[in-house]
DNA sequence: AACTATTCATAACG
DNA sequence: TCGTTATGAATAGTT
């Protein structure tokens, strides 16, 4: 910004970093507090440094009521909100995740099994809903890796179909003019993929 | 800041508040996604607008994992484990159930928040199958509901009918052959169901 | 932390 | 809401 631009990526010098850290936290809280005076916007924001240090803002009220407040907003509807768009985390959750799905599974079947007919009328509706969301979300998530698995295969016929050609000019250089059976280029040989993750 | 130093209170002209809001806002977010990627930070910033409008930006993963994060970090050990569901008691059966799909809901949400990216396809599809079964549940449930409350309003509709028409003949029978308006017997009188369940 | 030279954000306006 | 522009704010590099 000053006296030379600024690069959007990673500040690699540790002092810089720390120096900047600081003068663009204090800048943004303050940014914050001003918009939400101005504008009459209940805002709140925090900040983990990358040592891991809290640095939170809440106006109008506590962190804890904000949170509410937006864990409420956000139960139900598909967020309206512009969320950027997240970047996944590669870890080893797997494990985690499967002993909870079991535990779901286990939960919502003793919930049909035991005690549904005791539920009333405005709570299956909103039951409804989330089924029907998750039922969205597990469908995309379906389809993102369906489109993935057809994007490699045809990779793998381009990478496939290149090298067959390359063998096939080989063989008519090496026999000259000959009666070798000629065969297609594009279509005629197997196209063996045994990787495939499609399980119905 | 620009033509005119801006005062720091809120702007009572609306037309100026809210281009204000727009503008602030999103510098606020850019802010924020620059503070994080110039020094390495996690940060998490929520607006309400002053008409109830969220907007949001979480750095690093998902708001949900963020605000667990903050959580855990302000009141030291806070476990996000799943409960087991426990053993039941015969009794106020309909808190527990709240309370049970309260923690499914934040349990899945958590599901989609946070890990599904790590799910496989035969994962998925059980998770499918399941969400199509209970919808399929949930949705049995309702329309028994609505049955029962149909049945509920016939039967009061014929008990309704039955003394109308009652009533219609004792009228007819006092008054003799006079000019007395007469009135239909079977849909003209106002059938008021007051303690429907029905809410959409 | 304090000090500028610059870049950036944005108030007013169309 | 969107673009333009004059001007105040924020801040990168330096001391």
């Amino acid at each position: 910004m000053a006296r030379g631009k600024v690069q959007l990526k990673r500040i690699e010098n540790p002092v810089h970093r720390q120096v900047t850290f600081c003068k663009r936290r204090a800048g943004l809280l303050k940014k914050a507090k001003e918009l939400s005076v101005l504008c009459d916007a209940e805002i709140g924001l925090v900040i983990f440094s990358a040592h891991g240090k809290l640095y939170e803002l809440a106006t109008k009220g506590t962190m804890q009521g904000l949170i509410e407040k937006y864990l409420k907003f956000t139960r139900g509807t598909q967020s309206e909100a512009i969320t950027e768009p997240r970047p996944l985390d590669a870890k080893e959750e797997t494990d985690v995740l499967k002993q909870e799905i079991e535990t779901l599974q286990k939960g919502i079947r003793y919930l049909f099994g035991g005690g549904l007919g005791t539920l009333k009328m405005d709570e299956l509706q909103v039951l409804e809903k989330n089924l029907e969301n998750w039922m969205y979300h597990v469908r995309t998530m379906k389809m993102n890796i369906m489109l993935q698995e057809i994007q490699a295969l045809r990779d793998k016929e381009g990478t496939l179909k290149a090298a067959n050609k390359y063998l096939h000019d080989l063989v008519l250089e090496n026999t000259s003019v000959t009666n070798f059976v000629p065969f297609a280029t594009d279509t005629s040989y197997p196209l063996i993929i045994q990787d495939g993750i499609f399980q119905l």
